[in-house]
DNA sequence: TAGTGGTCTAGACCACATG
DNA sequence: ATGTGGTCTAGACCACTAC
């Protein structure tokens, strides 16, 4: 019933951080003092530390200490959902209708590697047979090889990438745009109405996977970001 | 020189997940078996897989196994800068120019605990004297007490926020809106023009701390997000 | 019920940065 | 020089759950 002492004593250091009782710059008990403290052994307080650095609450120095935090660069996570689920999970008939898709040299738009072939492919994404956003994508053919035997007419690109290809890093850009004419007629809005925008490029190790660029319809979809604490520190790859 | 031995294991294992050759429900060897291969205790192993089943990249179940998880829910971490600090770091000066303060009772907006007070904010954020967010914010007072003696003449309270307050748990919304004819007044557009939206509700523990509405100009501002994986698991406050 | 991961111990050696 | 964290060992007991 009770918790592992050592996640007890994360969670006794994460109360006291957040509440202020020890403030930033502030200097933790040393591992063996804590040892004493709770009675157990080195390795038990070193887990519960190192966690509190890997949340980004406290930083550890050799031969100085622990130390609380200042308030760090506050970060937040982004959840990119699979548009197709997130319409299907709010109750929606999620389509996705191909309108363009060909095949060219890299180079253009500054994706993919020098010489090789990128897939490029416009669509419209639809709630109820109502347009909320258009894409337009362009892929790593290289990187993606599998991808050349898919039929996009109705299976979104974005659904069918995020469950076969795994990837370590991205860039997403989000911005507001009023709807230029051509985006306007797809969206079936008036020109300059306001779309969000979410340009996204994905990476594994260093190749580029895909880069994508959607305009939403204001009225149909914005974006949630929950929570927060840093994330994990992780090794280069 | 060389990296330390369960970093190593973890390394390994992100790569060959990474690069598919570990397939998505592949399962991985036990513990008892690494410790062999890699010739080391199972707390080496045991940590370099808590690293990768923190990471996202594995699932661990009891009397089972190791296995490499589906791709994930994929989220991103979102940074949210200090809007003074990413202006500064862009070489240009930020101002804040106070626009209204009150106080007045919680409940309006759905903000604040019954009763208490609630500090409202409205002001405008400006780069090189060029209006671009507009900011409308609630903070409670019982939860940052300090804050009634802050002037807030200059000083943007998201500034002073993120330098005094530690929050735990944070959610934003982003949209586009069309400017609305005070906000589009406010920063200097027509009416209508496309504006990004960013709402961000922060809270320590079960208390909310402050509620902000942001419009930015579309010409002037947006977002970037970085870098994947999703952020470690954390225990309930 | 037996195999798996979750947690913990009581040591140890080492690298490092600070005093 | 020395105290601090970083890492590792070779065990151990337990909880859980899939078999």
């Amino acid at each position: 019933m009770t918790k592992p002492l050592g996640e007890r004593i994360r969670s006794q250091f994460e109360a006291r951080i957040l509440s202020g009782e020890l403030a930033p710059g502030e200097r933790l008990p040393t591992e063996a003092e804590l040892m004493q403290q709770f009675g157990c052994s080195r390795m038990t307080v070193s887990k519960a530390l190192s966690a509190l650095a890997d949340a980004g609450l406290i930083e550890r120095r050799k031969r100085a200490g622990s130390f609380v935090s200042r308030p760090r660069v506050h970060s937040m996570v982004l959840d990119i959902p699979d548009l197709a689920e997130e319409v299907a999970a709010r109750g929606q008939t999620h389509r996705y209708r191909l309108i363009r898709r060909d095949v060219s040299e890299a180079g253009i738009a500054h994706f993919g590697p020098a010489g090789g072939q990128v897939l490029a492919l416009d669509g419209l994404h639809l709630a109820d047979n109502v347009p909320f956003a258009f894409e337009q994508r362009l892929v790593d053919i290289a990187a993606v090889p599998d991808i050349a035997d898919v039929d996009f007419g109705h299976l979104a690109p974005g659904s069918w990438l995020l469950r076969h290809v795994p990837w370590d890093e991205a860039e997403t850009r989000i911005a507001a745009e009023g709807a230029s004419g051509s985006i306007a007629d797809w969206l079936d809005v008036e020109p300059g109405t306001a779309t969000l925008v979410v340009e996204r490029r994905t990476w594994r190790g260093s190749d580029s996977i895909t880069f994508v660029r959607q305009h939403f319809r204001a009225d149909q979809y914005d974006l949630v970001a929950r929570f927060g604490q840093r994330s994990a520190s992780r090794a280069p790859a």
